[in-house]
DNA sequence: GCCCAGAATGTTGACGTCAACTTAGCACCG
DNA sequence: CGGTGCTAAGTTGACGTCAACATTCTGGGC
């Protein structure tokens, strides 16, 4: 802790001692009315309510954290919040963790290594916040550092599967779903664009495709490797429009899809007719594309919400989940334009 | 406050005393040790460094912030995070808040109404956060509910603006850029879809589209209006590219644009050749999109920083910022494959 | 009018931390 | 070797809240 905030208290608000004084009562009573406990006379929780509402006073979060030893926060730890996965888990866990009276406090990790991990969750954990959800922990592996005791935890996507519960997408069945549609429009083989190595998500999925192809016969191509990004599949894309023996890519998530999409459109290259895309994720902008895409959709609000619901069962009862517990989330393959059957030799 | 939690405390964690038993010193010591004050002999501190080790001790949070005034955290509120507008700055304001040692808390506003907002900012307010940023109010005015005195404010892209500082692009250059570009082409006049009503960023663009046309001597034609979702460009889209008429679409942002772009292909309107559109944002797939999309980037990650600065600016020196406030970024116009002159007549 | 049960309200102390103040320890000086 | 001037370490109390216990009402029965 290095910063230097809180050494000049900033002005503080009215206190439960204000309310009480102006509302001729003692403390334990504003107390008991701003908790609304039952037994307070009406007419005192009326002149209570109304210093508290002549005083503006609001229950200082700080101390009630401190008396209860509970925070009414959950903290939420990423690589970043702006990717479409991350942002769409966020607003969904915001608004699961608000349903049940909990705010969400937000960690980036800015070093990609276990000492931002650490760090982050050195700032977040153990005080700070009554539970912790992780998400996409791509970089860093559990034994790299401890979190506390006790503290109730659920990860999605990440590293930490078999660690702490996890949710996360059925990538398995998914991914065999768009593979098998692919084969089964006849295409001879199904090549693969991965996400980045140390991706939880990026592996599974690249390890069903590997064992999907072989469950047919096929002997799998090589992968290309993105990192998530458009760029990336892009990038990849590039390559992969070059190479005329491919007909059919399946790519680890939407975003490089697209990125692919438009390599090809630059390569003169036409989607579907000469080369099948899905993706998976199934974003917003899918369905816009040119062809609309076809993906693998997988429930980013539910996820949200099993996550939180993990966090507070523990938090409400120490030790009713497993720590190897899964939840796994069944996707929908959506059929747009972006598949066809190969074209002919 | 409606739930029960903190009925029963959790299990807390070691405190300042039990690292000090264990080290022989007093509690004070591991206070210093754990501020990193520099009177203490290395001796002690490492003694007591070790017995923090031991014990996993972290500072409890809430009794700092009880102690200090001050929480080390920054409410962010919006109508939600998963927009791309709102995690980009999201994103940026919690790269810039760690910067300086601060969390954000985010709040999702469920109803739009003004009575989300007043409970959001009810149970941010004041005591959970040291100050405040609110993005995209869209539905509410600041006459709506009272923010608690004193707490530091700054939002963005929001109807407050003018209450509290602000921060936001430049809509009023970026769009006469984006204009002015069209007609420089040949456009006879440049029409426009806009984002809805209730949003300030959404009117300034529209309001700044009319006066450049007028100010060219182009009496402005009627405009239609999304919600900034793809799916509401495309609706829109429908009609815009069933008039062939229409030659130029400015459109308010760029997942809008790319809706419209699905429309146009599926009604075999091709872009630019026929149709010429730019966007506002510059998110990462309009680069990808087909064609790569023209558009008026804006820099969500000096937004970010700007909001933040603007806060603990506030908090370090209150008075220091003026509520009318203002922070304009400039804009600046990308130009990629999606505009072009209009068709031959 | 008096007593009593139960409801309403008040009092006390503890949660964990750290600023401000106080005391102990030590080196150096004449 | 007593004193001086530091530095290191300890003690105390307060931040705001609320559970637990203590006290004071209130109204009803006799």
């Amino acid at each position: 802790m290095v910063s230097n905030r809180g050494s000049r208290p900033r002005s503080r608000g009215p206190s439960i001692e204000d309310v009480a004084g102006l509302a001729g009562v003692s403390a334990q009573t504003v107390s008991r009315v701003a908790n609304e406990a039952d037994n307070v006379r009406p007419a005192t929780r009326e002149r209570v309510l109304q210093a508290m509402d002549r005083l503006g006073y609001t229950p200082n979060r700080a101390a009630r954290a401190l008396r209860n030893g509970a925070f009414g926060s959950i903290g939420l730890i990423a690589r970043t919040f702006a990717r479409t996965g991350e942002a769409l888990t966020t607003q969904s866990v915001v608004e699961a963790a608000e349903a049940q009276g909990y705010s969400v406090t937000l960690l980036a990790v800015r070093e990609p290594e276990a000492n931002g991990w650490r760090h982050a969750v050195q700032r977040l954990s153990h005080q700070a916040v009554d539970g912790l959800i992780i998400i996409r922990a791509e970089e860093t592996t559990p034994e790299s550092f401890l979190l506390p005791r006790g503290l109730p935890v659920a990860v999605s996507d990440s590293r930490f599967i078999g660690y702490y519960p996890d949710v996360g997408a059925d990538q398995v069945q998914g991914t065999r779903d768009a593979v098998e549609y692919l084969l089964g429009l006849g295409h001879r083989t199904v090549h693969h664009l991965a996400g980045p190595a140390d991706s939880e998500p990026a592996m599974t999925r690249n390890a069903s495709w590997h064992r999907t192809l072989e469950g047919a016969g096929i002997s799998p191509p090589a992968v290309w490797r993105g990192d998530w990004t458009a760029q990336s599949g892009y990038e990849a894309g590039r390559e992969i429009v070059a190479d005329a023996s491919v007909t059919a890519v399946y790519v680890a998530n939407d975003d490089m899809a697209l990125g692919l999409l438009s390599a090809a459109h630059e390569a003169g290259r036409r989607v579907p007719e000469d080369l099948s895309v899905i993706g998976f994720d199934d974003i917003d902008l899918s369905r816009f594309a040119h062809p609309p895409l076809t993906t693998v959709r997988q429930d980013f609000d539910r996820a949200g919400r099993e996550l939180v619901r993990l966090v507070l069962q523990q938090l409400a009862e120490p030790g009713s989940v497993r720590y190897d517990e899964r939840v796994l989330l069944p996707t929908t393959l959506i059929v747009r334009g972006s598949t066809a059957p190969p074209p002919a030799p």
